[in-house]
DNA sequence: GTTACACTACGAATTTTTTCGTATTCAAAT
DNA sequence: ATTTGAATACGAAAAAATTCGTAGTGTAAC
């Protein structure tokens, strides 16, 4: 029970993705990059202030400007989620949440490409 | 902006598994269905009413004892939340999402197969 | 040094979700 | 008819998540 059973809410979530992609950040970098027009600079920092109360990000204080990083693995956060969703909403069979993942638009030919090949790998 | 955009909440997807898989059920039969020890037969039954006046659920109230049914669409509802996990998870990429699902969580084989012949189907 | 500015801190209001206690109703069994 | 048990209705508390206003602080420019 050590940083697996942390459950980003759905803000932080989006917080963490920019973190994830584009390293240590600022609040301002952040807040940048989700540019939400419903939510104001504080709504930011606020969340990753919680978010560093829960341990979910680290900060470096050292300057005036404080710098960000994410603490949580991102694949093994992804993984939990995705394992969560397979449970909750496709009754724990990873193949349904698989074809439905595909079955919309969202798969262009190199990514079912890239599934097939990966699918062998398995075998 | 009509069915769509509707957005479970947690709780609300565990009874509309329950609803889904068992067909038409009556609060008790949901509040068993999801024996959580952590939560009354008057939370579930609160959960119900407040789907039902989202329109989540319709019920048929001529008996006693209700018969809650869903009213939203399970396949189009599991797209959803699975699109905005790809975006809000795996950044846009459902490829990504699929490897997540198959990388550690249980796949068996006939599960990869299926995917396969799924996979097949598409191109 | 003073001003101006951008940043963080903090508290609090709001909204959403979850939970439950209590009242009421209805029907079946006594 | 009365009791009893199981169901719904309702209000409201508690918890969680989101939002923002305002105050304070440090730094750079003047």
């Amino acid at each position: 029970m050590s940083s697996t059973n942390i459950k980003p809410t759905e803000g932080e979530m989006e917080i963490l993705q920019v973190l994830w992609q584009q390293g240590d950040c600022t609040v301002r970098e952040v807040h940048e990059a989700l540019n939400k027009k419903d939510a104001g600079y504080t709504t930011t920092l606020k969340l990753m202030q919680i978010m560093h109360e829960k341990g979910m990000v680290g900060r470096d204080t050292s300057a005036k400007t404080h710098i960000y990083k994410a603490l949580i693995n991102r694949e093994k956060t992804q993984q939990q989620l995705v394992n969560k969703m397979i449970d909750n909403v496709f009754n724990g069979s990873a193949a349904r949440l698989v074809m439905q993942a595909l079955g919309n638009k969202n798969a262009s030919k190199e990514e079912i490409d890239l599934i097939k090949e990966y699918l062998d790998k398995l075998k």
